[in-house]
DNA sequence: ATGTGACTGATAGTCCGTG
DNA sequence: ACACGGACTATCAGTCACA
């Protein structure tokens, strides 16, 4: 597979801002409206996410889509 | 199939920015290494697309994967 | 040069658990 | 509160013929 730079990218920006602010993955996931095996699973960067779940991800992070692919 | 506003942002500003960069949708398969009928799909709303498809459209684009969901 | 329906193999995303 | 595994269903990636 390896082209697994966007997707680590993606999973630590996710998990910086989750943790900036002070939510827990099972907080996200409520807020997201996903399964938080599935939260856990983005932020080790085991999953290709699709725009429908950045987009979640996004809204339950109170962030623009955009601050998710930050360098 | 309900929130496909991200898909709608992020296909307008693929197609607007592949149109500035005078680049048909078959220049962009070859550069993103994907199948025309799929780049035509995406631009059209019609694909639900993952993160490393994502960063091929960028890396086809030479663009930044943030730009790709300016609003 | 682009849009669309349809198809198949692969995987996104859910849910049950465990430590 | 989180990582990890296994199993499941829904959906995505990738392609074709044709308009």
């Amino acid at each position: 597979m390896e082209n697994n730079e966007i997707i680590l990218l993606f999973a630590m920006n996710m998990k910086r801002i989750r943790l900036e602010k002070k939510m827990s993955q099972e907080d996200l996931s409520f807020a997201a409206d996903l399964h938080r095996n599935y939260i856990s699973d983005v932020e080790c960067g085991r999953r290709n996410v699709s725009l429908q779940a950045i987009a979640k991800i996004a809204a339950g992070l109170e962030i623009e889509v955009s601050e998710l692919f930050n360098k």
